[in-house]
DNA sequence: GTCTATATGGCGATAGAC
DNA sequence: GTCTATCGCCATATAGAC
């Protein structure tokens, strides 16, 4: 944080604080203090608190779906892919464990966002669903499949502080162990899933 | 919203406007519009935002909860519990599915005010892992069990917005129909795991 | 209890020196 | 490009009439 440009610094204090914060909950001082610059800088680079948050939204929407598509196109038998498909995104989730429910919070507040960056970034979201539409003898379908897996990932992260607290009586070391154990459990349950 | 005193109207108002907004993006005079009064009122009832606002943290926990406990803890085969908690669960999402969100959102932003609001209530976590946790052949993490139920059915709530749009088209048809046939693929998956 | 009017503070944004 | 100082607005909160 300390020999690169300004520009960047700011970029990455943003994207730590509206992370953390939300849009409504992030102050432009504390973006500031982060980035260890002043407030008037964050308007020389980027004009307001909307343009901002969005080059952060951006960034962070392009690195999530960069991270969890991966090598998901090979040609690889089903089994396989359930591997690959927790590992991947439970290593980006260890990494980032807010972003999934940062993208959730903002897409909520202002649907429109995540389509100007879908089209800005010529997204196409059909990926996904190929994933595990070809290859599937169980006849299931890939989207609830899909949805299925995200959400058995996604939340112990996004409710960490209520699951912890609840079934771990705040134990931060078993919570940490549930979590490592959980890849396992995941593997093991989508493949008993496509059966 | 008429013969009913101020008090609760003002509650009910509240609570929609927190639901939907958040803490830090919910507005006194938004809510003050809402339940038909003036601003001055909420003080008034309520010295401050923030003591409103966990009035109403307070009442939506409260309902959630009796919501999912529901009758889960009479002697059912393992069967029948995997129908009552799916249906239990999905028809209070239908009504309120904005409610997890909140809930998770304002953990994170303040964890102490679920403490506080566990203790008052004296609320007693324990019952929600002896729902599996009897009757359970096949030697499956309770933990890991709920944990994964809950996410595969909060997630297609609260990422509505996400998932409506890369996987519909943002077509609102097609989504609720998704989210109906969803809770048979739910029972069925629930049946796969504990098999 | 309910209202109008106003105080108080904080935050985004800008001006201007260097 | 980077800073200090400040503007102007908006949101919470209060004062005081009715």
């Amino acid at each position: 944080m300390k020999d690169i440009n300004t520009e960047t610094k700011i970029l990455e204090a943003a994207r730590t604080v509206f992370i953390s914060k939300g849009m409504d909950g992030a102050r432009m001082q504390e973006i500031a203090d982060e980035a260890g610059i002043n407030k008037a800088l964050l308007h020389y680079y980027y004009r307001s608190k909307d343009q901002l948050f969005r080059a952060v939204f951006q960034s962070v929407f392009a690195g999530f779906f960069q991270a969890i598509k991966g090598e998901l196109d090979k040609e690889t038998p089903i089994e396989q892919k359930a591997e690959t498909i927790v590992m991947q995104y439970t290593n980006m989730l260890d990494a980032n464990p807010f972003v999934p429910q940062f993208l959730i919070n903002e897409i909520n507040r202002n649907p429109q966002t995540l389509r100007d960056v879908m089209d800005s970034q010529q997204f196409n979201p059909s990926v996904f669903l190929e994933i595990f539409g070809n290859n599937n003898k169980s006849g299931i379908d890939p989207r609830q499949f899909i949805v299925s897996i995200i959400g058995m990932m996604v939340f112990p992260y996004a409710a960490r502080n209520l699951v912890q607290l609840i079934y771990f009586n705040d134990n931060i070391e078993a919570y940490t162990q549930f979590l490592q154990e959980r890849k396992e459990f995941l593997k093991q349950t989508i493949l008993k899933m496509i059966q």
